[in-house]
DNA sequence: AAATATATTTAGATAAGTCTAAAAATAGGT
DNA sequence: ACCTATTTTTAGACTTATCTAAATATATTT
């Protein structure tokens, strides 16, 4: 079918497309794809020969239909193995993206819908990221940054824009985890570091970390 | 570490050897990789030039110790995703195989040791083979075929030495899977073909057959 | 032991994916 | 609108793993 070094870019332009709209430029990809300029324009013109994505020189790429869809496929195979390894070989939430990263490409249907099947049909994996259902539907949450909120509002952890395994261990070592309600006490306009309140504790949190935290709110 | 490529052929030289002892030839590696001699030859000098196989031109090749070890861990993790399928994810014996295939090669040392924990130490694959331990060290299991048996003698079967799709599906459809005792009734000189008693049953199999069946007697 | 057949290696080519360095196009500032 | 800076693309080279075709070494036959 495609090739590791196919999907991958197929996946970036996907997490790209979202964080800017319209098309995705080189340079921004292949920064994503830690690579050369050069290199990601020679794999732009193959992935648009086989119509993976619509390329004009210059401006930017976008995916196709089947570009989409093949990188949707990617997405839900990676995150489906993060919850494998979270829930039942005992990995910690901080351990999983590099081998993610590799079972993300091994090629079988049956085998992506059995281990689904066999998880559970989970919606989310481990860093709260919604996964996509055998057709490619997943839920667009409704979340925001916990730096939005204000004083005394307060919202339930959802996700995290940041999976680094530094950020998850800082949030692990201070009992920071997905569904608990986190409550704002004060916010310093200064610095834009917070008092938050999370199960009885008080925390001050740094502007970087509100940043990458994301929240429910109601 | 190594590559895709890298390993296969050090699974492959694995096999041969103890197929044949001594080295194996340029020509039995070509035919096992399904490649051409050449590009055998390439690879071998790669693999001589990193101390993973022992080399002289025109006199075959032998794994040294870290290229048997290398290969026994390629198909400890071969053998361990094969039984995850079979056990946790309902495929059939004859559909895992190609799976395996693509999962032996993911990299994670951690997550072999899980797996095999969350399997509970398995000591044999779904067909029949022994699985190694995280130290490589694995069972020889003292099996013979049973085209080997003679009239009224019997064994229980242990492993296949053919596990293409095709066999495997020929002993599910007759209903013989591991763990099963087989009689022999009768034994046909002129074509090899035997009688065979299993679970009550009498069933006539081809030479083909028995030569491609392990049991173990006693 | 020479002649022939087979096995193995070498030489040179190809495809995928990457790189560096240079050229071309676009965007920004005045 | 022009000059400059930035972005993007092109050209040519490199690596890995493969191939075909030719050359060389080993094995077999007579």
């Amino acid at each position: 079918m495609f090739s590791f070094s196919e999907e991958n870019y197929l996946k970036a332009i996907f997490h790209l497309e979202r964080k800017y709209q319209a098309g995705v430029s080189t340079n921004a990809l292949a920064e994503e794809m830690d690579t050369k300029a050069s290199s990601v324009t020679d794999m732009i013109k193959k992935l648009s020969e086989k119509e993976l994505v619509i390329y004009k020189k210059y401006q930017g790429v976008k995916l196709s239909e089947l570009g989409g869809k093949t990188a949707i496929q990617v997405i839900r195979k990676h995150r489906l193995w993060e919850y494998f390894l979270v829930e039942k070989l005992n990995f910690n939430w901080d351990e999983v993206h590099d081998i993610a990263e590799q079972l993300e490409h091994i090629k079988s249907e049956k085998l992506t819908r059995e281990l689904d099947k066999f998880l559970g049909f989970p919606k989310r994996d481990p860093h709260g990221d919604p996964i996509p259902d055998a057709e490619g539907n997943f839920s667009v949450a409704n979340k925001m940054l916990l730096s939005e909120l204000g004083k005394a509002e307060k919202g339930i952890c959802v996700g995290v824009k940041d999976s680094s395994s530094e950020f998850l261990r800082f949030l692990d070592k201070n009992n920071i985890s997905l569904g608990k309600e986190i409550k704002v006490l004060e916010k310093e306009a200064f610095d834009g570091s917070m008092l938050i309140l999370i199960e009885e504790r008080e925390l001050r949190i740094s502007q970087l970390i509100s940043n990458n935290l994301y929240i429910k709110i109601q």
